[in-house]
DNA sequence: TATACACTGAACCAAATGGTTCAGTATTCG
DNA sequence: CGAATACTGAACCATTTGGTTCAGTGTATA
């Protein structure tokens, strides 16, 4: 069994709840952005903006620099795996109490071989 | 492009962001359980768990049926679909971004096959 | 050098969260 | 019937959240 960090889920989760965040990422992962351009995307002010940039910074999920007046953000090097995780066996829970046999087994198999 | 109900994820995300809610959904996917066994179990006033079973509740993760003065709660219809989608493509743009083309390629690939 | 620009921090605000206690109501059991 | 059980609702509380404005600081540019 797979021992989950609450924490960072915890983080992770908040971060993900909201719409504006997700949008954010979205955003982040076609190109990166400063805090004004996302602000302007978004319908927000600088500031708004950067709470959430911050939020997103401390989940792992985004990083950002500050060169000269300008704050870049990207992606940051959290990828979701554990959360990820979590869900599937979630939604293999989910199965295994709901599905007939059958579906849960064609399940477990595919897994097993996305996983090998 | 899969359209995603913004409000149906903040709702399902909100709720994965508390570990209490999250034990409450595992425990219920090894077995059904009233809110006081839930309240026990996780150390809580019997008001503050019937106020999780709320959240989740709202969130479509759990149902709960009352017989007699017993309430029983169980896992409800949502199964994090919508959820383990948008995780699984913002894993796809984080490795677009970040990997070399031979992973997101085999990640592709391997994502194809799961879906087929 | 003066001005515009990008961000930052503090303060404020209303609403939501996560918890509690206390006072019920309805149900079951002896 | 009377007592115990299981939940419910209201009220309260401190903290967090998602947003704002306002007053800076530091950087780039004409």
């Amino acid at each position: 069994m797979v021992q989950y960090s609450q924490p960072n889920l915890d983080a992770a989760f908040a971060a993900l709840s909201d719409a504006t965040r997700r949008g954010v990422l979205e955003q982040l992962g076609q190109a990166e952005a400063s805090i004004t351009e996302l602000a302007d995307r978004f319908q927000m002010t600088l500031t708004g903006m950067k709470k959430h940039v911050v939020v997103l910074e401390q989940a792992g999920l985004v990083t950002t620099e500050k060169i000269g007046r300008v704050r870049t953000c990207r992606l940051g090097a959290r990828r979701l795996e554990e959360e990820a995780a979590w869900i599937e066996s979630y939604r293999q829970l989910w199965a295994a109490r709901f599905d007939d046999l059958d579906t849960v087994l064609e399940d477990m198999k595919r897994r097993e071989k996305t996983n090998g």
